[in-house]
DNA sequence: CTGTTGATCTGCT
DNA sequence: GCAGATCAACAGT
């Protein structure tokens, strides 16, 4: 399966927020391959009062600010970390994805004993869920996805534009309107 | 230095 | 459906 190439991510970031759909996510842990389709992802741009970098950089969100396709992951609500994966057209000052669920499929007994739970339906279907499954943490901040490593994103399946939907963005107040939310139809999920 | 907030999840009602 | 957990980053004093 071939890797992303950085150009995948020099584009538009509501464009490579729906391209990344169908794209497969995989966690290397020593010898351990994870690995899961991405289903769920919202974008976030440079301007966009709900961004973290919406306004000056910080030193949370510069790797918002730095090159594009590479992992930017952040710490909130005292218990969970998000995965984003950088990506903007080169005229646009930041911008990222943020990874909200996955499809698990190789490593699920692995992703279970991280999760500490049974239900195969609550085990990747939120960006913190995610981020435990797959042991990511803040040792992850800035990884390279275009290289095979530790974390990197690579080609899935083709989706046809008909089986995005597009919806308005989830656990934030401001510009709500924007329908940067995008989910991919799972006949089998 | 202090107070507030947040791109969430879980468990209980 | 709703409140509580829980803490780092941020902005203001």
């Amino acid at each position: 399966m071939d890797i992303l190439p950085r150009t995948f991510y020099e584009r538009d970031t509501v464009l490579v927020a729906q391209d990344l759909l169908g794209k497969i996510l995989v966690r290397k842990i020593n010898n351990q391959i994870l690995s899961g389709m991405i289903i769920e992802t919202e974008a976030y741009k440079f301007g966009d009062p709900a961004c973290h970098a919406c306004k000056n950089i910080t030193e949370r969100n510069k790797g918002l600010f730095g090159e594009v396709g590479r992992a930017y992951v952040y710490f909130t609500y005292g218990n969970h970390y998000c995965l984003n994966a950088v990506a903007r057209d080169l005229n646009t000052r930041s911008g990222g994805i943020l990874i909200r669920a996955i499809k698990p499929i190789e490593g699920i007994e692995f992703m279970i004993a991280n999760r500490r739970i049974q239900n195969l339906k609550t085990l990747t279907n939120g960006p913190g869920k995610l981020a435990q499954a797959l042991q990511i943490n803040n040792a992850q901040y800035g990884i390279d996805l275009t290289k095979e490593g530790e974390l990197y994103i690579t080609e899935g399946i083709k989706v046809k534009p008909e089986d995005i939907i597009a919806t308005p963005r989830i656990g934030i107040t401001k510009a709500t309107e924007n329908l940067w939310r995008f989910i991919l139809k799972m006949p089998d999920y």
